[in-house]
DNA sequence: CATGAATGAGCTTTCATTCAT
DNA sequence: CATGAATGAAAGCTCATTCAT
């Protein structure tokens, strides 16, 4: 893959929302050639082919997320204050790239069947979630967990899912209620 | 599609894991064909398409979920009681149906957009937790969230997740562990 | 390959023209399905591809040589009665088969990397020759030659060209006389 | 085509090779490239595209052996003798230029449709060795033939065959030694 | 009822070729 | 002069789907 000139990018990201409502298989090169105003020959000078730009944009968003969860770990804090701010963080790269999240979501199997995308998952977020749990069992801010793993996935199951339904489809709610909801459920449970 | 004699039934349920393995669009019809031992045209006999095909494995693993979560529910105790045993009755259809739950999260979007397939993941699950939230509240065996549906989706996206990762990829973990983490995150939260 | 039906084998060999006049690369698909009459997804029903019809073509047309080599081997009289009659057989076949001939010979090179050609010729041709070579040197009939390989090639060569060229190319000269100049040169030389 | 500076030439002679191994259509003008360190677009200052690229490289080799033709012929002797330093030197500018006359031959039905490259051959060889053919009969050095033409192609046919096959492909056997298979198979004759 | 045979309709991908710099 | 970047134009091939038997 040739570096993507700047403009290029920017044009290729539009493909998302293609991606987003009929998923990789339905979106035909043509179409993406139509969206993006790039011939399609053009696209396979930059790119291997559908899958590869369907990689390419999951790849952007995942290192958007990556950023996100940096930033909001190294600010000071306990492990639960931390966490907070990654759930946080969170929904606001679902929110900023609406399009992105949803195609990632449609074609999760895809996803995780691209080896690159699968491993810049874990390092970007379910890694630091787990050090995180960790962390937060140590400082006591967070109750110690059997498996810290299994923690992280399904934390990372319930933010993806409320995201991309509630911030992507349909009549979107605000960004800021959601990430309540998911704040509320996720640090406090539901036991009264 | 014409009434399935339970030979053919069994042999289709078979294709669930080519769906769980290369979804919908990389399976063609031949390699259903040839995994099932039912001739294509046979197959078109039966069912509309491939489409069809997967809708109705998804069906089947939809109606097994409602009938567990409905089974869960009428038992009687409190609403938290009765969410635990949703929860696990859950995780127990995953584990008992690995290759249609993984071809229905590897193609989450597509099952998304099959209306029939909508509507019954609402009726049989994300319908009956949110009600089950609301009686928590009422009988102050849960606490009260501000939307319960936004809530119910977490718990669906916490315990799909988990459950595909943990139950049908790799080396499986033992079923009653994963719903003991699952249970202590949902219903302990993860504040101390 | 599916074993070929009757008709669909005459319609096929049709194709034989397209292949001489245009040689394989420039012969479409799409123009063999117009000219044969057989549509496209029908021929890849039966074939591989392109080249893959152009073997079967070429192995018809090494099958006919074969046969026709065999019989003209197998009547009696001395080594030198028996070559004369091959050659007069391999110019026969050229001429039954003008456009099948032209094609071998215009993808010569191609035909060569075809293993299963390649094996073919050596099996049908130059095997048996340069054997009809070696008897000619015992029962005294053939001047004994160095390399029997070499000059069985270069009598290929050398009827294959004559062939081609004089019989269907332009205005096809009398089969007869093309015999006989090539059996004058092979079997008496040049030198007075 | 612009005016060849030499060290181009050199570079582009050098393509010889792929045109051997796989033929002008399976040849890309990127391999070109990348085997001759001329970029692309540089190769299209030069020349028309890749068949004036061949169409070059089957104008040098038939240029040297129109040059070797001439040479042999113009030196004295009878018309068998010079007929034999003809033979001679085909195959000597076969075994100087084996990738060139393993791309003719490869080519061959290409080739006789560039009239350009069709005109050469004859004016080149096929011309001459048939005025050798006829002068033989005059001079009493050769038999008569019926048709000199005719024998000029056997002779094309016999020679180029056998140098390529005996000297371009697999383990190259001596010159020296084709040389003599040939002068005994074309002089001599078969019988005995 | 079941199915082997046949095909229409596309889509991905490749490449020769152009042209602004 | 030389060339990196860009693209128009095909074409090979695949597959879901149909239907006569």
């Amino acid at each position: 893959m040739k570096r993507l000139p700047d403009a290029m990018r920017e044009k290729v990201l539009t493909a998302a929302e293609l991606f987003a409502e009929f998923g990789l298989d339905a979106t035909k090169m043509e179409d993406i050639a139509a969206r993006t105003g790039v011939p399609k020959a053009t696209l396979y000078y930059y790119f291997e082919g559908k899958e590869d730009i369907l990689g390419f944009l999951f790849s952007e968003i995942l290192h958007e997320l990556g950023d996100a969860v940096t930033t909001a770990i190294s600010g000071g804090g306990t492990a639960a204050e931390r966490l907070r701010r990654v759930i946080t963080a969170h929904v606001g790269v679902v929110a900023r790239y609406p399009a992105a999240s949803r195609a990632l979501q449609f074609d999760l199997g895809r996803a995780a069947r691209i080896p690159h995308i699968a491993d810049r998952t874990e390092a970007a977020y379910q890694g630091p979630v787990r050090d995180l749990l960790e962390a937060g069992a140590e400082d006591g801010s967070l109750r110690p967990v059997a498996h810290p793993r299994t923690v992280a996935t399904a934390i990372l199951g319930a933010v993806s899912t409320v995201g991309v339904n509630n911030l992507t489809v349909g009549q979107p709610r605000r960004v800021d209620r959601v990430v309540e909801d998911l704040l509320d459920f996720i640090m406090g449970g539901l036991e009264s």
